[in-house]
DNA sequence: GTATGTTTCAAACACTTGTTTGAATTTTCT
DNA sequence: AGAAAATTCAAACAAGTGTTTGAAACATAC
């Protein structure tokens, strides 16, 4: 039998992925968890702790891996490839699978929508908890495309990590349009199979090329690589 | 003098984008837009179809936009490239930023929260009123790429959309950060000048290019062409 | 100028929110 | 076993929510 603690953030996680944090209240909480209501405030103190606390369950659970992934890496010693920084997202990810049904997806779901709340707590609360996971990261990417500017990568990071949270947290949606329209049923493994390469490239565009037809269509521009 | 209607709008239109939507009450927009509380009913029905009515003022004037830059595009005689299909995206948002201040930040903050609720009656409400700009939108980029798979494509440009409306819903934090960490502070439009090319490339990059250090490392890899 | 329709306003409504309380119950330790 | 601590529980709390009401103020038309 689960503890009480347990099962508020279990009922939690998942009504907080499916509504909100805002649209999510302690009695739709301890109901689905089946404890009293007051349990939350007596285990957590109060309701913004408490979505700290869901958060934090999953990030560290996912930190955990990635920092794995990255010490692989480092004592990897084949030349660092950008894709290869990128693929360690992978695994930290579809590993929270095996903790609960879905749990990549509610995860990815929570990320995006902590994400969307620019000036929360939420975002503040992640930003000095795991920095030094983010800087590790960042280096491996620096050290990966060393010549390119701190500025522009910052940048793209930044642009990458659009793509990535807001495929992922957005995923069933994209999955039942997929499913209708092509017949193809993806997973989450399988979508960021796709994404990797996808930023991978992104990020690694060389901005010189003349991908502006203003310039030039020389057979060798990137956007005329696609087929044909 | 502003109509009671429009400044409840405006007011509301600010808010939602600082606080999101769940977080803001009427209370808080009568307030700032200094009407009556009982006239956000009385003009709007009720918070729902302000919401809404929010959502749909920006909407419609940046699909007019839209709708024009794709109408120029295809007056166009010069190739279709993808680049030329994305980067009519830019004027429109930037147009914004005329009707009021910080116009195209604050539409963008609103998409993102508006994008983030995966299940919410504004994706609803947004997806069967705009298909058909989003449809037009995807038939150019299919016209810029006609050997591209349907399914491929469809990935991609939701990769794309994420990368787009994440980054610009965030864009704040983001040129705080890019302005005290590098010294620049980019506007929005130097933002989106950015992320065009980005997408451009991770877009039309060619997945059979092997950009994967397990398969070859000669020197035409797409993950070396940055900088050197 | 009076009648008609529109808009504003203060007040109240019914309801939900997160949190607290203090007694009952269970668990833990000696 | 009994004392002490930790936990659960029903009930209440104060505060805030969106919405409704009906009279007042305003505008428009004849």
């Amino acid at each position: 039998m689960a503890s009480t603690k347990d099962k508020i953030l279990n009922a939690a996680e998942r009504l907080f992925a499916e509504h909100g944090f805002a649209e999510t209240s302690l009695r739709m909480i301890t109901t689905k968890a089946d404890v009293n209501l007051a349990s939350v405030n007596y285990h957590f103190g109060s309701k913004k702790t408490l979505i700290q606390a869901v958060f934090e369950r999953f990030m560290d659970r996912f930190t955990a891996g990635l920092s794995d992934e990255l010490d692989k890496l480092n004592s990897s010693d084949s030349s660092l490839e950008v894709i290869d920084v990128l693929s360690t997202l992978t695994r930290p990810i579809i590993l929270l699978d095996e903790l609960r049904p879905d749990g990549a997806g509610v995860f990815m779901n929570l990320l995006g929508r902590a994400y969307a709340e620019t000036q929360g707590h939420i975002r503040r609360f992640a930003m000095e908890r795991y920095s030094d996971i983010s800087k590790r990261f960042s280096m491996l990417l620096h050290a990966a495309s060393p010549t390119m500017q701190p500025s522009e990568m910052f940048w793209r990071l930044h642009f990458m990590l659009g793509s990535f949270i807001f495929t992922l947290a957005g995923h069933k949606a994209l999955q039942e349009i997929s499913e209708s329209d092509f017949d193809q049923k993806l997973t989450i493994e399988q979508i960021i199979q796709r994404l990797v390469p996808f930023m991978s490239a992104a990020f690694s565009f060389d901005s010189n090329l003349p991908n502006n037809y203003l310039i030039d269509s020389s057979p060798n521009r990137l956007s005329s690589l696609a087929g044909e």
